[in-house]
DNA sequence: ATATAAATTTAGGCAAACCTAAAAAATAAT
DNA sequence: ATTATTTTTTAGGTTTGCCTAAATTTATAT
């Protein structure tokens, strides 16, 4: 069965809450994700309730089937993989990306999709760092700690961001990108603010909340 | 302002029956283009005309105003861009991209169509020969006829056919394609079918319903 | 245990884009 | 010039996806 956006919209806001251990999720994050109010989700809780795509019981969350889950690793390989072609073909910046490839995400054609992994060479990683489920919907997990947890003194990869543009932006003025090396000059113990040095030339004093949303390989 | 998938569809299938000249479209042509009844037509001829993007008198057809018809165009570049790009990037062959071109074009990013057109070299023409409007939305009109009424014996370069599928997999079985050479051997006056050569080697019958959808250049 | 607060669902509406059937206008045929 | 046919519009419904306000259930605090 043919999943309208609005679905497809609310299947992948289920999955990228529920986490990995398909968690339930309430009916308040959903709303609060996609800008709508709980009783336009409650509805359609309802009716992706009817497809089967997910597992709902009143007032208890809600979590994906397996079909409900396939569907929407379907969207998410789409959205990276648009990703993955805005900025390495169409050369976008990785803060400009996020809300076309919310659109194009939405296109229907199996055939658009093999075909578009392919001419990018089957690409893992889309731009903020995040992994591309392949065909099957496997995805490839890196191990990848937070940035707010790198104790003192430490080196490490910066291969994943949170994809905010706002945030994303920011970190491009500081000179942060994917495959940025970081060591952790000081940590600030009462704000966790953080002292960092940039590839080894500019030394940045970042928040909380920006480590917060950097992830990195030691 | 902003339009729907749904106003874009109207623009674009009015612009397609009007013809260079602007002609009025009628509202059952319309309804016939899109797959929708005459009532559902009148009720968006309304809104598009409030939104002064056509000029409607009740029982009188429509034209496009000029903003409209800028609009039309930009819908048209995206759709012929995109199958551009599907089939010199993604390998597409040409009778499969109109279905993925027809979603692609509503896609909203202004960036997206001029980066998309730069990495595709700024093409002229889309995979059926139809001219891509530049950015302005100016077309390059291509001085050609119908191979319908190339008399016999002349030889003729295919440089435009009709975008529908199955007459595109015909003319691929055959071997016709868009810079194919023709050779006109005969033309059947009774049923106006005609006897080609094409490319010098292979003699073909071609009916005159395939003949009036294949353009050439003498 | 009860009261209060928060989360969720239900009830009733609205706009977009479609539909069918009936009415009105324009065109064609006698 | 009437009548018949075709085209177009109007009237009244439906579905999808959203909303607000009220009711209900669950969670929290006294
Ligand atoms: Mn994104
Ligand atoms: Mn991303
Ligand atoms: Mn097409
Ligand atoms: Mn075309």
């Amino acid at each position: 069965m043919i999943q309208t956006t609005s679905e497809e919209n609310y299947l992948k806001t289920i999955f990228h809450h529920a986490g990995i251990s398909n968690n339930a999720v309430t009916t308040n994050d959903i709303a609060a994700s996609l800008g709508t109010k709980a009783a336009s989700v409650t509805e359609m809780l309802k009716k992706l309730s009817a497809q089967k795509l997910i597992r709902y019981k009143k007032y208890n969350g809600v979590t994906l089937t397996d079909s409900g889950t396939k569907q929407a690793l379907l969207i998410v390989r789409k959205h990276r993989l648009w990703e993955y072609f805005l900025v390495e073909k169409l050369k976008f910046s990785w803060d400009e990306i996020h809300e076309v490839a919310e659109q194009l995400e939405h296109i229907q054609s199996e055939t658009l999709v093999e075909r578009l992994d392919s001419f990018l060479e089957h690409p893992r990683f889309d731009p903020h760092g995040d992994p591309i489920p392949d065909k099957k919907g496997l995805i490839k997990k890196s191990d990848s700690q937070k940035l707010i947890d790198v104790t003192e003194k430490k080196e490490a990869i910066v291969n994943l961001v949170t994809d905010q543009p706002e945030l994303l932006r920011y970190l491009s003025k500081i000179g942060i990108s994917i495959g940025s090396k970081l060591k952790v000059m000081e940590k600030n113990s009462f704000d966790q603010s953080m002292l960092l040095l940039i590839n080894g030339k500019n030394k940045v004093l970042i928040s909380s909340s920006i480590a917060n949303n950097i992830s990195v390989q030691l």
